[in-house]
DNA sequence: CTGTATCCATAGTGATACTG
DNA sequence: CAGTATCACTATGGATACAG
């Protein structure tokens, strides 16, 4: 595992944790801040760079190309060029970033019913 | 929410994405270098301070104690201190903290199986 | 034993400007 | 349109020493 090098956002521990177990392992995938928002937007139809940038309002190109880079070389993502001017690319799922799609879910019913909770606690201590 | 200011691990974007969805919550709430370390090792038992140290090799009593506070604040884990000489601690997982099992499993599958799938890829091009 | 206080390195991210 | 190149900031996380 000797690629990604430098530019690339996100690298921490990869190897001190990516041993430890599947979960680390794709967290590590999934770390970048942009990273989630942009799978979540693939999930429904393919994108050009243009359109996602669209999508998410305060990305920079900047920040949009490392963070796509990262999920294409992670297998996340697959990258279309169009031999065409104006430029054209497209991004897309590949099989692996749609099989997060029922943990997603999980996460997300997980994420939904804590925060209720929390909120609860708070609003009984007030 | 103005709690958490400084001393506070992974506090970023902790607004800018909280309103996207569960998801974004739940992951900002488990993003720290060590978060899922403790919330595994608290799955099967309640484990004192220096027992939570010795089962994470590298890591420090200054991050040891950081993490548990957020995971503390968050509503992950329960602190219990007992009033005794040599002082005793014990951290445990909340009824939030086991919930989060299954979504772990599921994304620990999903881990499992992209590196499988992004291992033969690797091979097959060599 | 269970922490806290300080100082510090750096990864991750952002702003801005430029390009094929 | 779809990026790259630079520069800069900040939070995260680590080392070390000290403390109730």
């Amino acid at each position: 595992m000797a690629a990604r090098k430098e530019t690339s956002t996100n690298n921490r521990n990869r190897e001190v944790l990516g041993d430890f177990c599947g979960i680390n392992y794709a967290l590590n995938l999934l770390g970048g801040r942009w990273k989630l928002l942009i799978l979540r937007k693939l999930e429904s139809h393919t994108l050009r760079f243009s359109e996602l940038k669209r999508t998410l309002p305060h990305i920079t190109d900047r920040m949009l190309t490392l963070q796509l880079r990262e999920l294409e070389q992670d297998g996340l993502i697959s990258r279309t060029v169009f031999a065409e001017v104006p430029p054209r690319v497209e991004y897309a799922l590949t099989a692996s970033g749609q099989a997060l799609a029922p943990t997603w879910q999980s996460l997300e019913v997980w994420g939904n019913a804590h925060r209720q909770a929390a909120e609860m606690t708070l609003t009984d201590k007030q």
